[in-house]
DNA sequence: TATTGTTATACTCTATAACTATA
DNA sequence: TATAGTTATAGAGTATAACAATA
C-alpha cells in the first residue's frame, strides 16, 4: 500500500519541480531524475551483482570480457576508454581476468597489447550471458517491449549531457 | 496489462537481447538496461556534482539537507533508512553538515536524535536547490513533459525490483 | 614529443561487526 | 531484549601524478 498523503489534493499543476513534492516520504527528492536514476541503477545493480556471484564475476570485469568478445584483439586503452574506466584502474581489473586465463594480452607492437578471449573465458562468459538475460527479463519484466526500448533510448540522451566522459 | 507477451513465455527475451547487438562500439553493452543505466547515472551526477561545488555539496549531503526540509525533526535512523544510507556511514555525513551549522541533532528522547535545519542550513540550501533547478532543467532539456514523468515513473519501477533497499 | 601501459597513492562510498546507552 | 547512535575497519570504485618503454 503506498502512502495515502490525502491532505491537500489541490490539482497543483505548478510548470515547477516544487509542484510534484511533498508526496512521498523523501520530499522533493522524489521529482529528481537524477536522484531516481540513482535508485533505480543501485537496485538493478544490486540484483545483477547477486546474478553474477554464480560465476564469480563483477559487473565491471562482465563488462570487459563482453567488450573484449565482441571486439577481439581491441588495444587495451581503446577498451579502457570505450568503458569510461581509467587505464591504470583497467590493470588491476584485466590483471585477475588474466589471472584467471580468462583473457590474454598479445603484444601488437613495443608499447600495445591487443586482447583477447581464452577458451576458457568464451564459455565462462557464455554462462554469465546467460545468468544476465534472465536477470535483464527478471528486471524489465514490469516493462513493455515499447516502453524498454523508449528507456534505453532516454537513458543514452541523458547521458550524453556534457562533462560525460567520451566513449 | 504491462507484459506483452506475444507469443509464449519462452526466453525470447534474449532474443531480442540479441538482436539489439553488434550496432555500436560497445557490443552487446548497448542493448542492456543496467548499463545504460550506469551510465546516466553517472554522466548526471558528474554534472550534478560540479552544479553543487559553487555552495560545496555533495549530492548525499544535498539529499540529507533536502529531506531534513521537508521532515523536519525526523530521526537519524529514518533519515538514514529513507535515503538507503547506513546508519553506520550517516554518522559522519550529519557531522559534517552540523559542523558547518547547516544542521542540528535535538535529543528526542535518551537515544534518539531529531534533526534538523539551522537558518544557515536553510538558506544554503535555496541556494542549492536554485543550482539544482537549472542543472535538472539542463539535463532534461532533450526530454518533454511528458516523458520525464513517463521516465520517473519507470525508474521508480525498475527501483521496485527484489533486493532493493526499503525506503 | 606523444602515447601505452604501469605503479603508487588517496579519497569517496559502501558494508559489517561490535560496542554504549538507553527503551 | 531490542533499538539508536557510534566507532573502527575493510573493501570496492575512482581520480591523479609520475614513470619507463616505445612510437
Amino acid at each position: 500500500m503506498p502512502r495515502t498523503t490525502r491532505k491537500t489534493d489541490r490539482p497543483d499543476d505548478a510548470a515547477s519541480l516544487e509542484a510534484a513534492t511533498n508526496a512521498g516520504a523523501l520530499g522533493p527528492l522524489h521529482a529528481y531524475v537524477g536522484y531516481a536514476l540513482r535508485r533505480a541503477q543501485l537496485a538493478i545493480f544490486q540484483d545483477f551483482i547477486r546474478t553474477l556471484a554464480e560465476v564469480d564475476l563483477r559487473p565491471a570485469q562482465f563488462s570487459v570480457l563482453t567488450l573484449i568478445d565482441a571486439h577481439p584483439g581491441i588495444l587495451q586503452s581503446r577498451a579502457a576508454a570505450a568503458l569510461g574506466i581509467q587505464k591504470a584502474n583497467f590493470v588491476p581489473l584485466i590483471g585477475e581476468l588474466e589471472r584467471r586465463e580468462l583473457t590474454r594480452r598479445v603484444p601488437v607492437d613495443g608499447r600495445s597489447n591487443g586482447m583477447h578471449m581464452t577458451p576458457k573465458g568464451r564459455a565462462l562468459l557464455k554462462r554469465a550471458r546467460a545468468l544476465h538475460d534472465r536477470h535483464h527479463a527478471r528486471v524489465t519484466a514490469s516493462l513493455g517491449d515499447a516502453e524498454l526500448r523508449r528507456l534505453i533510448d532516454v537513458l543514452e540522451r541523458l547521458a550524453a549531457v556534457d562533462g560525460a566522459p567520451a566513449h
